[in-house]
DNA sequence: GTCTATATCCGGATAGAC
DNA sequence: GTCTATCCGGATATAGAC
């Protein structure tokens, strides 16, 4: 395993994302995430010099999935506002875990927060954008993060979104 | 200062929460708890003998500041969930700092995660009576949920509420 | 490109003086 | 009730072999 460089890289992002989500900041140590990827410690800051560089390399990475995300939004036409909150429920997607990943780095991370910023940015750009209505689009974005955050403690969210679309009905959308 | 042993307790969690709060939870040491409170570490100890008790001490008294604030939302009559909605943005309160430092240990930490889930029990009970619609009570605080996350993010949330306010009119709230 | 060994530091916790 | 001193374990990072 592990021919070249960039397999090796990602893999490495792979296991610190998931540490982060399933143990926290506490337990995504350099020495778990180069053992769940498969290498040594030693290995790990071959590729990244320094734990800052793997917090940054994950945080990039969350930049360009936000970008495809943003095309998908936008692809799925008329259904976008749908689309958006199907996917703030949505977990164990590469975004999904990107995304928790960088709340938990964001707690005490100055550069997490600012990607999470942007992220939610981009987002409301396309929700204000297809709604045509500011007050809408900030509601719509609202009722995703709090899903998003409900996800983060591990609620089930089942039930949640049934809600919030009959809700969505009454207003037309 | 510190005249009695509780005023210094109180005085712990106080600092431990604003700490949380403010640095994370790798920011919120015993050195650091301690010194901000004005007393050594083994000053500290002596309070709460370990880590995990200084944790479970603000938890609890999370949960003594929720009841209260239930009660509180009960007493706002019909604007209850205007209420609700104002205090989810609110930041500074004893109840706000202590919901943040909830959050901040959630991470790593499974009675956090618990008590957080059953603040939400609580809060979405009292929506669900008040509201007599859980499609709609389920909407509102998740509303409450999203404001409450980006506050967790340093966002401003003056505008939000706003928004949120004129999409509620649209639904005779 | 990956490994081992090691230096250094820091956080939690104990012991015991005051 | 609070303080100082100290121990222990764990985490980041460096050096250098393979």
């Amino acid at each position: 395993m592990a021919r070249n460089s960039s397999d090796t890289k990602e893999r490495l992002l792979d296991s610190f994302e998931t540490l982060l989500d399933e143990h926290g900041a506490a337990g995504a140590t350099l020495d778990a995430v180069a053992a769940k990827a498969g290498v040594s410690k030693g290995g790990l800051l071959y590729h990244f010099g320094s734990k800052a560089e793997l917090v940054k390399g994950s945080l990039e990475r969350l930049g360009r999935l936000v970008v495809e995300d943003v095309e998908e939004m936008k692809a799925a036409g008329d259904r976008l506002h749908s689309y958006y909150l199907e996917t703030s429920a949505e977990v164990g997607t590469p975004l999904d875990r990107s995304l928790i990943a960088a709340g938990r780095l964001a707690q005490e991370n100055e550069e997490a927060k600012t990607a999470l910023r942007k992220t939610r940015e981009a987002w409301f750009d396309v929700l204000n954008e297809h709604l045509g209505d500011p007050h809408l689009a900030m509601t719509v974005q609202l009722i995703g993060d709090g899903m998003y955050f409900n996800q983060n403690f591990g609620l089930s969210q089942d039930d949640a979104l049934a809600h919030v679309k009959n809700v969505l009905a009454r207003l037309g959308l």
